[in-house]
DNA sequence: CTCCATCAGAGAGCAGTGCTCTCGTTCCAG
DNA sequence: CTGGAACGAGAGCACTGCTCTCTGATGGAG
């Protein structure tokens, strides 16, 4: 019955696993060279000793090809930034993977116990630096695989449409960073950041359903400003790898480390 | 003799002129409608009434046909923002339309006299609502031609090259804000932004190194924020235009003049 | 005015693409 | 063992960018 595709994996189940594996490796490697849209279907088929029709048994079109790798590195993006902050509460975005409906009630009664109490102390006395870590892992990564931070990051090839399946491998890195800010609050290390230019009511209330969805503990105006942080980070990364900082900040390690200082700032993050 | 074709136009050049423009025009009109990588040299001269291979006699290349494009883009995302800055001083940008060697000597000599006196008063009192303006003329030209946005900002299609003839065009958003940034300076409106982090040696070089090439005077904590500001608007309209807003805050008007604020209250601009 | 070089367009053609369809073969469950 | 599902190969369609050759037309030089 069909339950063998579920819980067993068949012999051919593995060969396909497998051939999906060494297609994907391949599309990566073309991506890599000539770009998002020099990978062809042929050529990947040719690499790998089969011909072009066998390709669409597994994966049934180019751009559903396209989506997988686009999954992958999200994911891989994602762990980079995940690693490079080893003290975050990793289980915070581990039981939300599959965003639910909007309609859908509130979701935080299945959050684990562990979670449940007062944050370890010592976890936001570093969010300074751990935030930093992060916007420098996020950097580091895009300069690495430039190809894939473009598939991400770069237009959306045909008319934007954003899969289901990529939502929640995209939140990773803003939820990196978040949790951060999180931990910095809980720990009282945020400075405040009540100035003049206030969030509008409007904005104070998207970003509070924002904080709520995300069972996040942050005042509107620390979740703005992150937002503003967020955006300008790869705002910064994008300019740096598709060469529109070419004659201004090159090469832009300075800057770089410069605009996430002063963005740290913004969010109330404090040396 | 070949004087002909530097000085007059003749006719057969003002039919070409023509031609030139209406097959950038259809190529625009696809671009809107496919995207960037669905135009179609065959098919804009199909809809133009030729054959394919005659196009070929006005653009060498389809890679031509869309720098011609991205140059026009440019220049009309420029336009749009000096157009909603008439107190601009339109002088500072004209006489370096075409960028010289960077081992050229300073070209200030060529400065125009009416920009050799101080700057008439009043145009840095209105510094704030001038750098709001031009904020929101890029996020609302973006928006009115997102294909042509992706074109200047997504992923430089093949491996990332800028050709020397969109450099000065690209050049002309970032002129404005520092225009308005640098009026605002000389009218001693520009609040102090002198505090913790500061620019590191290395950074400051660059961007006094900047500074002097575009005959700006502003102090480097400012330039290095404009330019954090700079990579932090057009980072916020990327991700609104390609979806990466959508869960966050979606529409993102009232995050977008919250962001615009923050990032004038950053350079120092208050109100 | 004539001449002829330059230019513009047409058409065929090449190599490549995504994708579909059909046709044998192989594998594996019942 | 058998029937059906999965699989790979091949041919083919419609399309792409681009090149080449050939034919007219334009318009300046003499």
């Amino acid at each position: 019955m069909f339950w063998h595709t579920v819980a067993m994996a068949t012999a051919r189940d593995r060969v396909r696993a497998e051939l999906v594996r060494e297609i994907k490796d391949e599309a990566r490697r073309q991506l890599a060279t000539t770009g998002a849209d020099g990978l062809s279907m042929r050529a990947v088929a040719r690499e790998l000793g089969m011909v072009s029709s066998a390709l669409y048994r597994y994966f049934t079109s180019r751009d559903e090809l396209l989506t997988a790798l686009i999954i992958d590195a999200y994911d891989a993006l994602g762990a980079a930034a995940e690693a490079a902050d080893p003290a975050r509460d990793d289980a915070r975005g581990r039981d939300r993977a599959q965003g639910p409906d909007h309609a859908q009630g509130p979701d935080h009664a299945q959050r684990p116990d562990h979670a449940q109490g007062p944050h370890p102390v010592g976890r936001g006395d570093d969010a300074l630096e751990r935030w930093r870590a992060v916007c420098r892992a996020v950097r580091a990564w895009a300069r690495a695989h430039p190809h894939e931070y473009a598939l991400l990051y770069g237009s959306p090839v045909p008319g934007y449409r954003a899969p289901q399946d990529t939502i929640a491998p995209a939140a990773r890195v803003p939820l990196v960073l978040l949790g951060v800010l999180g931990d910095g609050w809980a720990a009282g290390r945020l400075a405040p950041v009540f100035e003049p230019p206030y969030p509008s009511p409007p904005l104070a209330a998207q970003v509070e359903r924002l904080a709520a969805s995300l069972d996040l503990e942050l005042p509107a105006p620390v979740l703005a400003r992150a937002l503003i942080a967020w955006t300008q980070l790869f705002g910064m990364v994008s300019f740096e790898l598709f060469g529109q900082l070419v004659g201004s900040v090159d090469p832009s390690d300075d800057f770089f480390e410069y605009a996430i200082g002063e963005m740290a700032a913004l969010v109330g993050l404090s040396g």
